[in-house]
DNA sequence: CATGAATGAGCCTTCATTCAT
DNA sequence: AATGAATGAAGGCTCATTCAT
């Protein structure tokens, strides 16, 4: 491993371990000494890539955003339908959610409700991974598959909102143990919104179990 | 003003100086000597009626819970079919949070993700609060308003979260200007999910723009 | 003793401490706790009345000004000649850092080269305490015990900046162990200064411009 | 450029460097990165010549007073008369203050009031340094051109104060703009405190203007 | 020779909280 | 009942300094 490598290890280490503190106990009842003890720096080594404190907790939805937001970019070009796609979105967001607690317990239970995270670069990319959603919704509005009546802005709402408002139940309450499980009922509800007819699919969805 | 009234009415302006100072500030950077003087008390008296800053903060949506409370029993017993009463539950809902909007970032943004908030006493509050739209969700389950195949819990979530989530960006971000511009729209969206079948309607929507 | 008297005391207290602490230490080297423990006060009570560290090192001259401020002025009124009253201002000058070295220390030391402190008001209350020099030059000029030919600003910046090396060599070197012997030979030679001595002329100055 | 002078230059470097930020900031706010960014080199090199950032402070004296030193043996050998020369002293002491402000700023501002300088080796050499002004007044006692009377370090006392007196005023102050325009009062009051009389000059005057 | 990387040590400052009055 | 006074406890942050390379 080069120096740089190691640097960039422990620099990674550091946002890790932040995650898992800032997730556990709160940004303010964390201490630094805390999370650069549990990444084996010392305290003064956390400030040699993170300003401040604040800027720690910032600093950590980037990676994650990123890898979100490549995998969503590889996956869609695969699938065919604006439902689909939407589908396969929400479904690869809660699939990192379950897989990156600590992160979404960050994103979702501190960062978003942050007055001073709104301005910041990283908020930018949260906002920019949500066009995804809305490119798909206008690709549907378009295509017909979704009725060109629902307000896109408010669809956006109805399907972020009701997806974060189980992850949140899921990380406050452990409701349910296994936050996949929600996927499917929650993304058919979803499904009753944008279905212009019922009748009116011209590719199944994928998870519909019985479609005739 | 007896002494007892008198006493009362500060505790109550002690709660009007926390929660305007808790939403501007957020928790941590609130300071009890600032809410204090807000209330024109001392600051030990803040300590008379409240044992921690924790359990000032944890207190002040009691009063606004059993007023909303208070004001959907009177209604609902008002308004017949489930989807009419679901309606109103979340009109109410949303006009209380437009009218009291510090009581209502104080809950959004700093209760609602809060560990420790969940074992409170007033969680068990917000959680029988949300047993209100459960037996609206049931009732009309029953009565065939609402299509039977849906998972009572999911929609729920999704209504809640929704709204929720509409509500976080007019509190963060001030989009609409006015929240209550927002309400139809998204009630529309929900009516999708709920309306078993269009021509399913036994008894007119209330606020159906186009009935036939 | 009053709440108020025993408060006052305290205050005083700790501004004797931070004096001597500072006189020995540093400004840098001095820390608040030292001094806190020196005035037998908390850390945290410090900040009562003193905004910032540097703050209660700005604080310290005040009241040492006002005394030696009033003493001059009561003493000036009892003496007349303007070769008097400067004698007098430059001895109950020299006295009063004799018998406060630790003040001395603070204000010769680390005060005056304090390019922050200059703005302060403090550093207002030096300036006018200087003017009272000043009031002296020009009276004897005026009265003629002091040869008009000489620039007051420079001659006050002799007087001063004398008085003010001796002291700092005592306080920086212990010489001479009692201020106060200095006194004498220092004045003597600013009289020489000072004094026109008409009559011992036998030939005019070099640099005088007008003779006769 | 050899090795050995590239080395010497960059530890020059470091010095003027730090004479400058250290007369900007004071010691304490200065840093040691500030200074070797400032000098080009890494925060190790400073390191190097000097061991630790006190001894970085203590060293900038050195080749300033070696310089002036020297100068001052060059032209005190061309000068005959005690008051020509402690004018020539003084007058270039001045000269070189004014020429270097960086350099008078960390001298008069930070290193004459420091306890431990005192006791420096560079100290010592300041010391030497006064004693060619300590020479010039016995040579003009013994001489006549000064009066036997006035005591010789209280003399020396009044000239140096006087002169450092004016000196940090123009420093802190920036008055006068052209530090050399108070040369001449200066100077001139100190004449009134040399002169024995004024046909004891058995040598003229550099400067006289008008001789006759 | 030169330095990038790393850190130990320590201080100012803040406040929630207490208690004598 | 009400509070002014007082503080204990804690944490973010800074740098001078070191050392492996």
């Amino acid at each position: 491993m080069t120096g740089l490598e190691k640097t960039e290890a422990r620099k990674c280490k550091i946002l890790e371990s932040a995650a898992r503190i800032f997730s556990e106990k709160g940004f303010q009842d964390a201490t630094i000494s805390e999370i650069a003890k549990a990444a084996s720096v010392s305290d003064a080594f956390v400030y040699e890539y993170f300003s401040t404190k604040e800027n720690l907790l910032f600093s950590i939805p980037r990676k994650h955003l990123q890898q979100l937001h490549e995998n969503l970019n590889f996956h869609l070009k695969l699938i065919r339908g604006a439902v689909n796609k939407l589908h396969a979105t929400l479904y690869m967001q809660l699939l990192y959610y379950s897989e990156h607690p600590e992160f979404t317990a960050v994103l979702l239970l501190i960062l978003k409700h942050n007055r001073k995270f709104i301005d910041t670069e990283a908020h930018k990319e949260i906002r920019d991974y949500l066009k995804i959603v809305d490119r798909c919704i206008s690709e549907g509005a378009e295509s017909g598959e979704i009725h060109p009546d629902i307000d896109p802005y408010y669809l956006r709402a109805t399907l972020i909102g009701s997806l974060e408002h189980i992850v949140i139940n899921w990380l406050l309450r452990g409701k349910p143990e296994d936050l996949m499980d929600a996927f499917e009922p929650m993304f058919e509800i979803c499904l009753k919104l944008i279905q212009k007819k019922p009748e009116a699919y011209s590719c199944p969805l994928l998870f519909q179990k019985n479609v005739q």
